[in-house]
DNA sequence: ACGTTGTGTTGTAGAGTGCAACAATATCAG
DNA sequence: CTGATATTGTTGCACTCTACAACACAACGT
């Protein structure tokens, strides 16, 4: 096996294993909400004025799933949907104070995780492994 | 924001955006097997002779689950359970013939995505980036 | 021998998901 | 303008994954 060949297979095998413990990691983390929630609001707070299509579209969702998943967080009151007025078909989502409340919150638990865990590591190394990530997910999105 | 939150506001976002699409992902790549009994097969291969407890705290799953779907990979034909005879609670697991085949066959296919979607990445961009990860892993393991 | 611990199974309930069918709105061809 | 088609989102349905609780069985300690 070619060095090339053995990298590949070590960040398969290790993005697999990390994928497989993100849910329950999120869940012990904050279990008032779901990683699915929590990637919402954290996407509609990057992003304000999305639409459940294009939240489907990039977390690989069915439709369906999507809109169960805003009307819950919207009964929750995290989130609010304002029909736009260009075109009557499609909700844009904002986020709601509430859900402004609770993601602040679940993101400090998150990051104070991540920063026990990555204690250790150089500033340069976690600048690059920042910028590597970001990269992977670039591709990802261009290679789905 | 200092350059070191920043980072790390970033490994956990990019990450965050990667677990939640690995699933569908891997629905996408190989239908017959979910991301878990990918894992679970996976996980065989490396260590022959494991136990199911060792799987469920591996990867932060109730032993319930686990004991489920190593039920549902022997009716299948992939594993194998042999009762150790040193500890008759013990099952010890491993890859039937079957396994080894669909999970060649599955890891292939992931392989094959991964390898065009990193096709522009140099070889010390990628040996760092599986380095990393690895890191984070082990790091992760240690801080839960 | 008996209580405790460790390993795995089963019952139950709930969340997450995709597919198919549907309603409402928008767009475009004629 | 009108009707066909496409887009956006919702709902019904079935299925998987999952955790928790209760249990059975084996092993280990006193």
């Amino acid at each position: 096996m070619s060095a090339r060949e053995s990298s590949l297979d070590t960040v398969q095998r290790e993005l697999t294993a990390f994928a497989r413990r993100a849910r329950a990691a999120a869940a012990r983390m904050h279990p008032e909400l779901s990683l699915v929630a929590y990637t919402i609001l954290a996407h509609l707070e990057e992003q304000q004025g999305c639409r459940a299509t294009d939240l489907a579209a990039y977390y690989l969702l069915d439709k369906s799933t999507v809109s169960r998943q805003v009307a819950s967080l919207e009964q929750l009151g995290f989130i609010e949907r304002r029909v736009d007025e260009a075109d009557h078909r499609v909700q844009v989502l904002h986020l709601a104070p509430g859900g402004i409340e609770i993601l602040t919150a679940a993101r400090a638990r998150r990051q104070e995780s991540i920063q026990v865990r990555l204690a250790a590591w150089d500033p340069e190394d976690l600048e690059r492994f920042a910028r590597y990530l970001v990269r992977y997910n670039a591709d990802a999105a261009v290679h789905p």
